[in-house]
DNA sequence: CCGACCCATACGTTTTCGGTATGCCAATGG
DNA sequence: CCATTGGCATACCGAAAACGTATGGGTCGG
């Protein structure tokens, strides 16, 4: 069965003529005359009367009819659909991010893609430092707002901003009388950790950065997240060497203060599969830009 | 656009790999993934991601495969809907009828007409002498119960019993006293009678019964309906020779007595379009002659 | 490194579809 | 009563699309 034979029977049923049917389909009578009698024959019963004036449908004609219409319908908006879809401008775009970013970027963020992208359904779900590569490859998140950036065989990186490093500490802490606090002073101060990139602890920007400087900050504890960590260094456990904006969400009590000679920065980076082709790919990015921007 | 095209990928997609749906779609596997790649090229973009593992579908696809197995289920149930009306197990069945039947047939027909064909939407429509035959030809009733048959070229009759004429009268009437009224008692009595068939009023029932038994009856009135008939007997402007059914539905107060030497009687038919070709007519006189047996 | 698996491509064959010419039937009009 | 018109059906032919077989080219697993 064939969707032009439906077409057909729907255009003579609705001008009640093959000769006006044929004309709005522009081809000739005879062949679409031939059509309807194979749709006829198919399902074995005639679906029109002929009158000397034209075709009348009958009752399995009418039966049929409200159906074809309908599928005719369905099949057109599915293929309407699927270019919408791959041209982006209807679908379903699933965004990850991480926590620390959330308060800095989701309110600028999710204003500008629901302006750029409409038609599009948005989909957020935090991610974890742990489980983000396995969320981005197994397609349960298309993009990624990851804060450091993933790297990956199968994983594109975008760079859409950095964060430089503050020192967290409690609001008691004797440091947080000073403007910035110079490198020098943390030697042999206690660290909350947080987890380094997997299998190269060297490679940690915080360990690099102490590094360079020469310090050693005995690790007091180490922690999954920026928000664990804030609890930590709240509790007195020790300082932490974080993200500038994660005190976008720290709770009260904790302050942060710029570290001194310190230009080390974190990157800001958007991430997804390689093989996602999806356009809805580019506007996030830019829309991601816009809403790193002003930080 | 073809709903062969929309098959294959539906096919596809489910199997999720192009040679497992070609062994259920009975081809061989090279046509098939030509076909998805057509219906790619025709959409504009990738519905599936190849891996080396079978296909998987995109954001694209999934959008298509929604509309597109919906569509296909549609179309399938629209030809299957089609074949069902004309086979008779669904459809609509409109039903005429004749409001002097309609107490002694009804309460028989509706329910034998529902177990015979559950599937089937019935509507009853009271017919009315001077309309019967417009409400047959313009198909807004497909049969029709009938007292007396309808005769015209384009209708067919089949009759299935007949009622014999009894003399309604006023239960105050002397000749309510007797069990039957010989013919020969209605000379010069008045007749509430009933339109004769259109054309040629010798041809009615009741003037060949009269004419037969050389009785004469004036004409009082000239009324539409049995019913109104009978409303004119009660009110004592005439004698009613009525069939006999029409007691079913009389006014408290008449009494309708057998004719003696009277075996005359008026038929009830079942009437359709003779270019009516539903089964569903053939089962409905079935019923209806099943619903008129007792009588 | 080789075989297995799976999809893509190429090419020849067959089926189906569409166009033109024409026939048939009924209704209309002189 | 016959001719004309309008509408659908049939016949035949050329063109297009689909199918099958053979084959290529990747990746994964042993």
């Amino acid at each position: 069965m064939d969707i032009r034979r439906l077409r057909y029977f729907v255009a003579v049923a609705e001008a009640r003529s093959v000769g006006k049917a044929a004309e709005r389909l522009r081809m000739a009578q005879p062949p679409l005359s031939v059509q309807i009698r194979k749709l006829e024959s198919e399902i074995g019963a005639p679906l029109f009367r002929r009158g000397t004036r034209g075709m009348d449908l009958t009752e399995a004609g009418q039966a049929l009819l409200a159906r074809a219409s309908e599928a005719l319908a369905l099949a057109a908006d599915g293929i309407e659909a699927a270019r919408a879809v791959a041209a982006g401008s209807r679908g379903r775009l699933s965004v990850g991010y991480m926590f620390v970013l959330a308060n800095a970027m989701l309110p600028r963020l999710i204003p500008e893609l629901r302006r750029s992208i409409p038609g599009v359904d948005l989909d957020f779900a935090e991610l974890s430092a742990s489980t983000r590569e396995a969320r981005l490859l197994d397609r349960s998140v298309t993009v990624a707002l990851c804060m450091p950036a993933i790297h990956h065989p199968e994983i594109q990186v975008a760079r859409i901003g950095a964060q430089p490093f503050m020192l967290a500490m409690p609001i008691r802490s004797p440091f947080a009388r000073l403007g910035s606090v110079p490198m020098a002073r943390l030697q042999g101060r206690p660290l909350i950790a947080l987890p380094p990139p997997e299998r190269d602890p060297s490679s940690s920007a915080v360990a690099a950065l102490l590094r360079r400087h020469q310090i050693v900050m005995p690790i007091a504890s180490r922690v999954e997240t920026v928000h664990s960590a804030m609890s930590l260094v709240l509790a007195g456990e020790g300082f932490g060497i974080l993200p500038a904006c994660a005190r976008l969400g720290a709770p009260r009590g904790i302050v942060f203060r710029p570290l001194r000679d310190a230009t080390d920065s974190i990157d800001i980076a958007v991430c997804w599969r390689r093989d996602s082709h999806s356009p809805l790919i580019r506007t996030f990015l830019k829309c991601a830009e816009k809403a790193v921007a002003p930080l």
